[in-house]
DNA sequence: CGCATACTACGGAAACTTCCGTACTTAACC
DNA sequence: GGTTAAGTACGGAAGTTTCCGTAGTATGCG
């Protein structure tokens, strides 16, 4: 496996705005984040990101458009696999109690899990007994 | 809400050895960390921990034993919320289909992850039409 | 008592993260 | 051409995290 992916906070809050915008210009996400930053803290940040691997850049006019170089599945998986180890001992059923225990899930939300939970069964039968 | 725990990942993987053993002392920890570290070390980080109101201690014989502070389900509850916003656009459905995209998941866990489910959905039609 | 052993407290170095100001560059506009 | 506006590069300060060595304290043992 590859090295494990972790952002620290702010880091991840503009990996965010990457992954929600598709690309974004340095005052795109300085205008998309909470807090209110100065621009030439949100490009310092961008050039960390970037120095590390997880950011690219391209040219755009005479600005820089900024895309993630990561997949946000991949950043994902890897950052359950770490919450799944690290807080719920390995057991992705108590890490699954705890996600689905948010009483803010709403019936269709609850729904779609079920059909996609039925799928993934479906696909470990067939490959358990082909 | 109250603030956003976040552990970096070396106090993370503290607080999963005393979530894991449900108290340790220091050379407890040490030894259970992967990576082998000072006695002083792992110390440190309790004592960061402690600092930080995360986890206890109390005196057992000439040492210390160290407590979690805060509920493994808790800092769960959070980290998952952290994803959830962060990497999966707030959709807990994208967070479920990456958790169950799992190849190493075996069918009994997500036979008992559909009962966990069934349950939570008779709980949520409970709710809306009692 | 004197000594080794086991443990904690303290301090600090190095690296990482967050944040921003200043200086430099380029383009457009008058 | 000169000036303003928009943008980037660079450097650095402050805080956090990681890591450990040294010094101090107490316990038990001969």
């Amino acid at each position: 496996m590859t090295d494990p992916i972790h952002f620290p906070p702010r880091e991840l809050a503009v990996m965010s705005v990457l992954w929600k915008l598709g690309s974004a210009t340095v005052t795109q996400v300085k205008d998309e984040l909470d807090d209110p930053l100065a621009y030439t803290t949100v490009l310092s940040a961008l050039q960390t990101l970037e120095d590390k691997g997880y950011v690219r850049h391209e040219a755009e006019g005479r600005a820089y458009r900024y895309f993630a170089a990561v997949e946000a599945a991949q950043a994902g998986g890897s950052a359950i696999a770490r919450i799944r180890d690290a807080i719920f001992q390995g057991s992705s059923e108590r890490l699954f109690a705890q996600l689905v225990n948010d009483q803010a899930l709403g019936r269709d939300e609850l729904e779609r899990m079920r059909s996609l939970l039925a799928a993934r069964l479906r696909a470990a039968d067939a490959k358990q007994r082909p």
